[in-house]
DNA sequence: TGTACATCAGTGAACGCGCGTTCACTGATGTAC
DNA sequence: TGTACATCAGTGAACGCGCGTTCACTGATGTAC
């Protein structure tokens, strides 16, 4: 009955059968759910195209999650710490690298039909259900403060003009405002008119810093 | 049996009574499309609904429109050309009062609930329907079209890094990513954290124009 | 102006279909002895 | 190791409900004479 029993069993019984199986199902599930929320929208998904896409019974659908609905924010769970990771992987020692990795990622989500719809489509849910927005909210304040984290070195020696005009923190809402709305925007408009490299052309605009190319930031 | 038969009748018949109770009651119906599609989401909207709102039966919807799915386009037809509008409102000849009604267009949008998720909702149905994809991107590239002629005069004055950095066409795109971009945000986060004013401070940053408050731009 | 007929916007009950959810059942996995 | 029983993930047919759409009908408006 001590603590941490499972975890500090014998090293061959990682989970047992019946419990490995069932993470399975419930991980396919994930990502059928993910797949057919994103192609269809949450209403005309159907539970069943959902069970057929992840190779097991309605009924399974259940032993899972109590409704269609929280099989969704289980969903939108998962989706949230993909972010966050998503964004840890981004920040590199050399703003240079971080800034092509950020351009990497808009491009990324906006070509990837599923993430870009789904983002979307949490989004209206949120806006919808008062207690999910303040779950999405935290998140995204969360990952605004990570942001502000990685940039409070970077931003005490920026161009005065800049600071003047902007504090770091509305820096970081603008930098995400046009994450999304570039994501958005090239979803419509394609890839021309939306260049993979436009967003990190931006922010260094709005933070004065000179192009990337051949690398001509002072020694530090 | 001349063409113009109609628009040029003697003047107290405008429409003929039928034709005004049609014409009231179409439009009754895309208001209350307007609101029930808003609050719901597209599935979740109920034809029903949407004639208790506009009080009438749910067999008038079909005099008016071939299926929910036809109500719900011609909506976003009405909604696009509301676009159109609202952006020649925002065009000053003062930079500074351009800057200004374009906060205040930020603020409207994404403090009312449902132009924000019209707007949201109109995106998601565009990029599920290819054939109405091409409609939505032909109308944002019309908008920019719009904003990049009246922007062509100052362009040419512009900080030559500025130019050097993003073509002008690729300006409007920033900028039009940044506009629906802090209409998500501020719908999450709150007018706080996405002050009113943000918008245009950022739009001057990015072209490295002086802050508006007591006007110091060159005469002429 | 009046009358008889035609048109058509609007009605609302009824239909049929699809979907979310339930539940009695199965059989593999786990446990006790 | 072997046996008997318990557990529980997974099954899929059946249920009930809500919704989009239809259609025979109504009555006000329009037209012809």
């Amino acid at each position: 009955m001590t603590q941490g029993d499972e975890a500090t069993r014998t090293a061959p019984a990682p989970l047992g059968r019946r419990a490995a199986t069932k993470a399975r199902t419930r991980g396919a599930l994930l990502d059928a759910a993910r797949r057919v929320f994103a192609e269809r929208g949450y209403g005309p998904a159907s539970v069943e195209e959902i069970a057929r896409t992840a190779g097991v019974s309605v009924g399974s659908v259940y032993v899972h999650f109590a409704s269609k609905e929280a099989l969704f924010t289980a969903l939108l769970e998962a989706q949230t710490s993909a972010d966050v990771s998503a964004m840890s992987a981004v920040v590199h020692d050399d703003p240079d690298e971080t800034f092509a990795a950020l351009d990497r990622l808009v491009a990324e989500v906006a070509d990837s039909r599923e993430e870009a719809l789904l983002d979307a489509e949490m989004w209206l849910y949120a806006v919808r259900h008062p207690e999910f927005a303040d779950r999405l909210a935290e998140h995204e304040v969360r990952m605004a403060r990570f942001a502000n984290d990685r940039l409070s070195h970077d931003w005490d020696a920026m161009d005065p003009a800049v600071r003047a005009a902007v504090r770091d923190d509305e820096f970081v809402i603008a930098a995400a405002a046009l994450f999304h709305g570039m994501i958005r925007l090239r979803r419509v408009l394609g890839e021309e008119a939306v260049p993979t490299d436009l967003y990190s052309r931006v922010l260094r605009l709005i933070l004065r810093l000179p192009d990337g190319a051949p690398v001509e930031r002072p020694v530090g």
